[in-house]
DNA sequence: TAGGCCATCTGGTCCT
DNA sequence: AGGACCAGATGGCCTA
């Protein structure tokens, strides 16, 4: 290899770092927008890249599950919905973030009356200290409880908007917050079951009866006929190798 | 110190 | 030929 091609390879081969830094920085924005319409985002305490994958395909899974029963979630089944599959430190982050008490507050209203985001079910500025869980790392945590767009309301009988979609998101954030939806289609969004369908692991937040009041998450199967898997967290959290993203993509959405 | 997570570099493959 | 995508390797940072 001549001096000139030894150069021509390696001014190649530097550019070719740039645009794979570049793709990698477009891929970690997509992930952060995504982290942003989670159900418990913080800026401070960010979700990894596998736990937001993980985290958005029980979210999705729970949205389609509210639209398919036309059922308000009841709050610890959602908080369990939410953690199936996420790690114990996710799983009470999670937890720790979406519980406010034995009640469900799920369908609570947002505190600023705003005429724009009056109708997204969200709590902001949540600071929730559990009795059972660590000191809550995530501080200031900006928490959706459910984020829904009119139409999920429409479907709950609960709607009061007009066409026009109120914009409640994040900034930086210009897509739909919800996932296209068909109830009346040939495609559903959820598989047949739930997200934990591969028994290769099975994780029902396993915790004593007292569950909300102690500040765990009780194992209430959101879905009657859900099979009950008396699973602890962090038992059933099984480690993924180091792969690449595009393997924990894989990975996530054939769990 | 080990393990998890991440960014970056790199070579291979496929496509235009 | 060059770009996009992918996965393996590597090293840094952080935390338990």
């Amino acid at each position: 290899m001549t001096k000139a091609r030894l150069e021509r390879f390696r001014a190649r081969r530097v550019k070719a770092n740039a645009r794979e830094r570049t793709r990698m920085h477009g891929l970690n924005d997509a992930l952060d927008n995504l982290r942003r319409v989670m159900p418990c985002y913080s800026k401070t305490q960010k979700l990894s890249k596998i736990e937001t994958l993980r985290l958005a395909r029980n979210y999705i899974w729970a949205l389609s599950e509210v639209l398919e029963t036309g059922q308000t979630p009841e709050g610890k089944g959602f908080v369990e919905m939410l953690c199936k599959g996420l790690s114990q430190p996710t799983s009470n982050l999670v937890a720790g973030c979406l519980q406010l008490g034995p009640q469900s507050v799920l369908l609570e209203k947002h505190e600023d009356k705003s005429p724009i985001c009056d109708s997204a079910i969200s709590v902001h500025n949540f600071n929730y200290q559990s009795p059972g869980l660590p000191s809550p790392p995530y501080g200031h945590m900006e928490t959706h409880l459910l984020h829904l767009k009119p139409q999920v309301f429409k479907s709950l009988g609960e709607s009061s908007f007009g066409s026009h979609l109120p914009d409640c998101s994040t900034p930086p954030y210009e897509g739909p917050l919800t996932p296209p939806l068909s109830i009346s289609g040939n495609f559903s969004l959820k598989q047949d079951g739930s997200p934990d369908l591969e028994k290769s692991y099975s994780f029902m937040p396993h915790y004593p009866s007292s569950s909300l009041s102690s500040g765990h998450v009780h194992s209430t199967p959101f879905q009657a006929g859900t099979p009950h898997y008396d699973v602890p967290i962090d038992m059933s959290y099984d480690s993924y190798p180091h792969h690449g993203i595009g393997t924990q993509l894989n990975t996530v959405f054939t769990e």
